[in-house]
DNA sequence: GTACTATTAGGACATTTGACCTAAATTTCT
DNA sequence: AGAAATTTAGGTCAAATGTCCTAATAGTAC
């Protein structure tokens, strides 16, 4: 196999078990069983722990800049776009309710262990939040279109928090709508229909 | 020291590096440290770590529910009530930003770990849950009282998850807000001011 | 008071695990 | 073939968990 391959191979298991795990948890014997690989040839790849978090985190924010593009070629109504976004805890919802939101339980994690890469964790809600925001200004809330993001985001992490620490499918259904109603809420009186 | 008061000493310690670090990231040597004793006398109290986690989540069962109580006292009016609650994220801001939220980052670290105490540490969320739903109800919303509950709980755990990961106080205040403005929209009109 | 017993405290190991390192073997490329 | 890249199989070292043994203290029976 390639160095990149293997490489690759690395970074990809180590983000799913980083993800069911946790990072702490998640050891280098771990990552190399699942990957196939002897743990000599794992530091050949990488130095340190710290060196895979990061590949892991550069790999999560061009994965989510990926993905956000995919929403971007899908639809082209702003709100449709949002509605993709908020729909993800409910496509996800298996692996919510099992782990949480890789974002969100990962910049936890990294919060408490005080570790530096934590800010670039965060990176990857700064991407969907800029992206948020842009659909909200082209919705015609420039003025505030970042808090109107950070409210997107918001809901969808204690959603997730819940569904991981509840188990309640109902909730996750019934706040994904309320998301939705509250979007519909957001649009100027222009954009809807008139009867409104 | 009374060994009762030895014990409470190791829970309150275990209790504050839990938070702070995590569960995974604490050892018993941190524990002991803290609170003075060795490593030897501290088996002698407990004698794994899942032991001490299961003191510690009933030691904060048992603050959660004083802390209610001290809402109920402090506030005959549903609403005021509800809004103490909310308005924990503003009070522990610092501490959020640093550590997240007790509970919302223990339950996901459990859920990590698949360690069994999950359900125990969720019980903190089913008894502000209940709560609540009592508060929505006497508010006359007997119907959906514990769907509105959920939905003030997951509020607040997506501020204190975006709080943590952003560090942002601006968006903290706005959210806290924005559950207050939620609240009053939720009174049933007879409640409300007649202009209304 | 003395002997006995239970509780509390302290610390010395033994075992395991995980991060990190090295040198030899193997594969790949030229 | 020979050099370079890649992989493997070990091993080291520190930290964490868990066990065991000893000593001090306190209470109790006599």
């Amino acid at each position: 196999m390639s160095a990149s391959a293997t490489r690759g191979q690395i970074v990809s298991v180590a983000d799913r078990l980083f993800y069911e795990q946790g990072y702490e948890a998640t050891s280098f014997a771990d990552i190399a069983a699942e990957a196939g690989l002897s743990r000599g040839n794992f530091y050949y790849h990488f130095k340190a722990k710290d060196a895979i978090l990061e590949a892991v985190i550069a790999a999560r924010m061009a994965d989510t800049r990926t993905m956000l593009e995919s929403w971007e070629d899908g639809a082209s109504d702003p709100l449709e776009r949002i509605r993709s976004f908020a729909h993800i805890v409910i496509r996800n919802q298996a692996k919510i309710m099992a782990h949480g939101c890789p974002v969100g339980t990962l910049c936890n994690e990294l919060a408490k262990l005080e570790h530096g890469a934590k800010g670039d964790a965060a990176g990857v809600f700064v991407l969907f939040r800029d992206w948020l925001a842009e659909q909200f200004a082209a919705l015609g809330r420039e003025r505030d279109a970042e808090a109107l993001a950070l409210h997107v985001l918001m809901r969808s992490q204690g959603i997730a928090t819940l569904a991981t620490a509840l188990g309640d499918e109902d909730f996750v259904r019934r706040e994904v709508r309320a998301i939705d109603q509250w979007l519909e809420d957001q649009l100027p009186a222009v954009t809807r229909p008139l009867q409104e």
